[in-house]
RNA sequence: GGAGAGGUGACCGAGUUGGUUGAAGGUGCGCGCCUGCUAAGCGUGUGUGGGGGUUAAACUUCACCGAGGGUUCGAAUCCCUCCCUCUCCGCCA
């Protein structure tokens, strides 16, 4: 959420920002909605103001025995007039709110506008890996060695939804606990293992909702959703507290399943592990202040980056254009890794700074030195997703025979097993 | 799911015949003093958000005692709905 005041002196940025990232928000009425607001807020002060000062007569009169039937008569007809001020307060209140809401993040100065194909490239770790055979796609190797449960997992949910068997679950699980192992002891986060099924505050808190509720799944009967992400109930943490400065920074790593409904995305990268519904993913998460969420970004950037080289995976990184910034985002960076079989890069991590937007909506603040109460900044990164880190892996570590070398690093989570 | 208890400021905890209680008291924390030692004492200050005001403060006003409604001239206090926590029972892993 943005500051409203930001909003009112500083329309341009914001229609732009609107613009840029191809959302529609009638900024315009916002700002009436704003204006009238104020003015119905100064009413109904202004109002309330007599009717606690004549309130606080009342009891005074009759303690003098004097009869205060008059006065009182007289104040019923302000007593109606506050609650009418009121009830339409809240209505306006509401409005707005909900349309505020619906404003995203504007990006950062170096955030490229455009669409998905003015995302800038910024560097690249190792290289296409050369065979002397024609590498084979993850689909292959996987039926070659029994690796996923690709039509009857699709058999027990709908299609998009995979399951993985044998050394192949064996292969996703040591992954996670790898990732996780990672961060904790080389990078100093903490863990932290949270419910994926959270209510509608939660999800509005960290931006996917109002504007993404198609994409999400959603259980009517409780109003609760499956997250998306761990970075929904991890950031929403602190969600309305005010912490004391030596709290921060907070970093926090966690692994959830997730959860995406792809709402529009039929026909689009559906083979596989490529794009499904549900998904593992080890998510990092931190809460810092303001002044340093810029460096943490880039830290976060190679935290992720970190795990990509140790398990030998070519990668590029990416800035994401406006256009396919997402709605919260100040700025993402992409990693992509190499898939050789595919023979394509694949999204595989997003590290981004939220600045105070999500802050803002959840409302997450912390006590500063000079005893000021300031909103923290958030940010998180994927580290990694699990499917599309498994396509890359057995694609780059396949052999002519269609067997599967697992990295060193992999083989002591696979109990010593050195190939699938 | 059934029965009961409860949700007040950073924390603990008063406040239920509605009215100087935005909220006693305590703890913690800030500042000052005193004293000097493994600490204590004394004084003083200490919520968030919105509006007005100021160069900035001061100051002023409104809202907030889980959330939302209602009753009333007036509600933390009464009524209704919902949420959450705890205890016991049942059920299930």
């Amino acid at each position: 959420m943005l500051d409203i005041k930001f909003i009112r002196e500083n329309v341009d940025i914001v229609q732009r920002a609107i613009k840029n990232k191809n959302e529609k928000c009638d900024l315009k009425m916002i700002l009436e909605l704003d204006k009238k607001k104020q003015k119905l807020q100064f009413d109904y002060d202004t109002l309330r103001a007599e009717q606690n000062r004549v309130s606080k007569q009342i009891p005074e009169l009759k303690k003098q025995n004097i009869n205060a039937t008059e006065l009182i008569k007289e104040m019923q007809n302000i007593s109606k007039k506050v609650k009418a001020l009121s009830t339409e307060l809240s209505e306006v209140s509401v409005k707005f709110e909900n349309e505020l809401l619906c404003i995203p993040n504007i990006s950062h100065k170096e955030v490229p506008i455009g669409g998905e194909s003015e995302n800038k490239f910024i560097k690249e770790w190792g290289s296409k890996k050369t065979f002397t055979f024609k590498p084979k796609d993850h689909l292959v190797l996987s039926e070659k060695n029994d690796l996923l449960e690709l039509k009857r997992a699709s058999k027990l949910t709908g299609t998009g939804f995979v399951g993985y068997k044998n050394k192949g679950a064996l292969l996703e699980r040591a992954l996670i606990n790898f990732m996780l192992d990672f961060h904790i002891w080389k990078h100093g986060y903490t863990e932290v293992s949270l419910p994926v099924l959270v209510n509608r505050k939660t999800m509005i808190g960290t931006g996917q909702l109002p504007k993404l509720e198609d994409d999400m799944y959603r259980i009517e009967q409780d109003d609760l959703f499956l997250v998306p992400t761990a970075e929904v109930s991890v950031t929403n943490l602190f969600a309305g507290e005010i912490l004391p400065v030596k709290m921060l920074p907070q970093k926090f790593v966690s692994y959830s399943p997730c959860f995406r409904r792809e709402a529009g995305s039929y026909g689009k990268d559906t083979k596989g592990l490529q794009r499904i519904h549900q998904f593992n993913k080890v998510e990092i998460v931190r809460f810092v202040q303001p002044e340093s969420s810029y460096q943490v970004l880039e830290e976060m950037l190679k935290d992720a980056e970190d795990i990509l080289q140790a398990l030998g995976l070519h990668y590029r990184a990416m800035t994401l254009a406006t256009g396919d910034l997402s709605f919260a985002s100040a700025i993402t960076y992409d990693l992509e890794v190499w898939a050789p079989g595919a023979g394509k890069y694949l999204e595989i991590s997003s590290v981004s700074n939220f600045e105070d937007f999500q802050a803002r909506r959840a409302s997450i603040r912390y006590r500063d030195i000079d005893d000021k109460v300031r909103f923290v900044h958030t940010l998180n990164g994927s580290g990694l997703a699990t499917p599309r880190t498994f396509i890359a892996l057995i694609e780059t570590y396949q052999n002519e025979d269609g067997s599967v070398t697992v990295p060193d690093v992999l083989v002591p989570y696979l109990s010593g097993l050195k190939k699938l």
